[in-house]
DNA sequence: TATATTGTTTAGAAACATTCCAAATAAACC
DNA sequence: GGTTTATTTGGAATGTTTCTAAACAATATA
């Protein structure tokens, strides 16, 4: 479990620090993202879908703007593997992923299960953001 | 340059094995995409620009038809870095890509200039269609 | 070369994720 | 409690991609 996962507590102090309210919204997104420490994948849609599910209403909207909230906080990460939509990851580690095409489904891959020996240097007057490996899966048939 | 993509020429044998009519439509997007055999990145929208530049006017729908046909036919390799778009890569060999966040630009990395030592085996029943490695990059201020 | 057949192209509609907007609401602070 | 200001919200707007059905064009055949 890592400690920004487990620190779903710590919330009300996190906001503040960031100048944010604590909100309704943004504690039960909280709560169902990081309370269990458990790492989650999850798009927007997804996350409407489970907030409707446990009896809650929170619209779209909030649930994009918390989401990036959350990334800027540095409580989420973003991961693209295909242009559905966009996944966050709970798991702040450096990992990478397996990507299941047939339903989209996500799964993490610990960093040192690949080794990647050698980095090509970056171009002229950039830096580097992250690396992201994608390792695309289908089913055997 | 690879070899595929200098056998723009081959065209008509290749929409022939392949059940697909020789249309105007279709040799113009060939013509554009691999008549020089450079490598090139394109999405459906930086394409249509670019057929509207050239005078020939193509629709949209035709553009994405084309896109995907050729995917099929192994001309193109699809890829994915950001949401905003999906990118068509005219480089079939195996390798990477830097992808400018600032402005969605991709810049292709030989294979050999990433070193992956050891990839783990894919998940009960699935098997690895590819394995991608995108370094993002952002401007040096 | 004309004709029939069937695949292709097309404009526009539809679907979808995401962002934007302005009005209503609710935290925070006094 | 009242005021201020951030936040939430539904709905509109945007952008990409897919779908649809009608018009069109490539191919095969006579």
């Amino acid at each position: 479990m890592n400690s920004i996962a487990s620190s779903w507590e710590r919330m009300p102090e996190m906001l503040h620090k960031a100048g944010l309210r604590l909100t309704r919204q943004r504690m039960f997104l909280a709560k169902l993202l990081l309370e269990d420490g458990k790492n989650r994948h999850v798009t927007a849609s997804t996350l409407v879908k489970e907030a409707r599910r446990s009896g809650k209403k929170i619209s779209l909207a909030t649930i994009y703007n918390t989401l990036h909230q959350f990334v800027e906080l540095g409580l989420l990460r973003q991961v693209v593997v295909d242009n559905r939509s966009v996944y966050f990851d709970t798991n702040l580690s450096d990992h990478h992923h397996f990507f299941h095409e047939e339903d989209g489904r996500l799964q993490d891959i610990p960093r040192d299960a690949i080794g990647i020996g050698r980095i090509p240097a970056p171009p002229e007057d950039t830096e580097i953001l992250r690396v992201d490996v994608v390792i695309h899966l289908r089913d055997k048939c």
